[in-house]
DNA sequence: TGACTTACGTAGTAGGCGCTACATAAGTGT
DNA sequence: ACACTTATGTAGCGCCTACTACGTAAGTCA
């Protein structure tokens, strides 16, 4: 059996730059120029290794979770709901303004945007937020049926509460807001907490 | 003198289908070929009537701006800071969630997206959100002024927390957000409030 | 060494994009 | 009636898009 000729690029690395062009310019405005000049492959290369534009963005979406969103889970595993919510609007705060990656939230891209071939990559972005959301009702659940969290709150639109708010500040640092402009959402978004 | 031969389609109607197609695809979304097809003209006319893409584009802002955000000034000229804030966000509830127009918000849609050619309009955007932003702070320093709001509140941070959350319900009403639930996340923002 | 398998670089494909040249139609002035 | 001005419809421009056919390079096997 013959193995065949190695690649000569790294996948992981590659994914990584891949994610970096999709997050700064989105699905659609990220071009397989943009994105091939960025992984430094060709076109050829790409498609072998990750099939096409749409499956390529589905595997930097899951990068992006793993990678850049792992601070959720890590907020909402705190003990007390209330502390992780504030650990995850801070989190948020300053994920958002991080230096090192572009401004914004790649799940908060491309709301709009793009003719009818991209609604299906619309449903996933939404469908993902729709998930961040869940793990937020989840966890205040928890909290009701442990007594922290008052029986006449509303789990449900609490979670829809702070979720709005997260995706409002992607929306603040896209147009320029700095982490202490962030924080200071966070800390009066955290405000209608019910106590 | 010759004066021509007439237009044969009304400009105003014709701009507001533009918007139409613009407040559900987005700027980069909306082809000519999906924007002629709703105004019901061809190309050359929407040309000589309107310039280009970009200069139709602004010119649907500015009809969004008189004829969809007129409740944004109505509801900041309240006679308290307090009501005119509440009106806002149940007004921006209310807006988002009309069945007669798209969902979500023409000025939030299309935040990243798309090449360097549309750098400006996302910068016209990130402009008229700042104005909306301004707006809401510059009220907020006259309840200041006046002795609603408390001399240490922060009439900017203020601001920059209500515009987020309507940011944010602009893409919690394009995920299909119900009124009622809109409503909700406005109360809740309301206990921001610092009395 | 030579057959086999896989990746690579070059150079393209068809299709959609924003936009327009051109001939014609439809008005008003003298 | 004729010149003049502007709008309209057809048809197509050049450019960019996502994607790929093809010949070659680079590795592993017997």
């Amino acid at each position: 059996m013959a193995i065949g000729r190695p690649r000569t690029f790294n996948k992981e690395e590659a994914l990584d730059q891949a994610l970096d062009v999709f997050w700064r310019k989105g699905y659609e405005g990220a071009s397989i120029c943009d994105l091939t000049a960025a992984m430094g492959i060709n076109p050829p290369s790409l498609y072998a290794a990750f099939g096409n534009k749409e499956a390529l963005f589905r595997q930097a979406l899951d990068r992006y979770s793993e990678t850049r969103a792992g601070f959720v889970r890590e907020a909402l595993a705190a003990p007390k709901a209330r502390e992780g919510i504030a650990a995850l609007l801070r989190g948020t705060a300053q994920s958002l303004a991080d230096k090192s990656s572009p401004r914004g939230c790649l799940l908060v891209q491309g709301i709009a945007g793009a003719g009818d071939h991209a609604q299906c990559i619309r449903d996933e972005l939404s469908a993902r937020r729709a998930a961040a959301q869940k793990a937020i009702r989840e966890r205040l659940k928890q909290a009701q049926a442990e007594g922290e969290l008052a029986a006449d709150a509303d789990p449900a639109a609490l979670a829809r509460y702070f979720s709005t708010v997260t995706q409002g500040m992607a929306i603040q640092a896209a147009s320029g807001a700095s982490r202490k402009e962030l924080e200071r959402i966070a800390d009066m978004a955290l405000r209608a907490w019910p106590d």
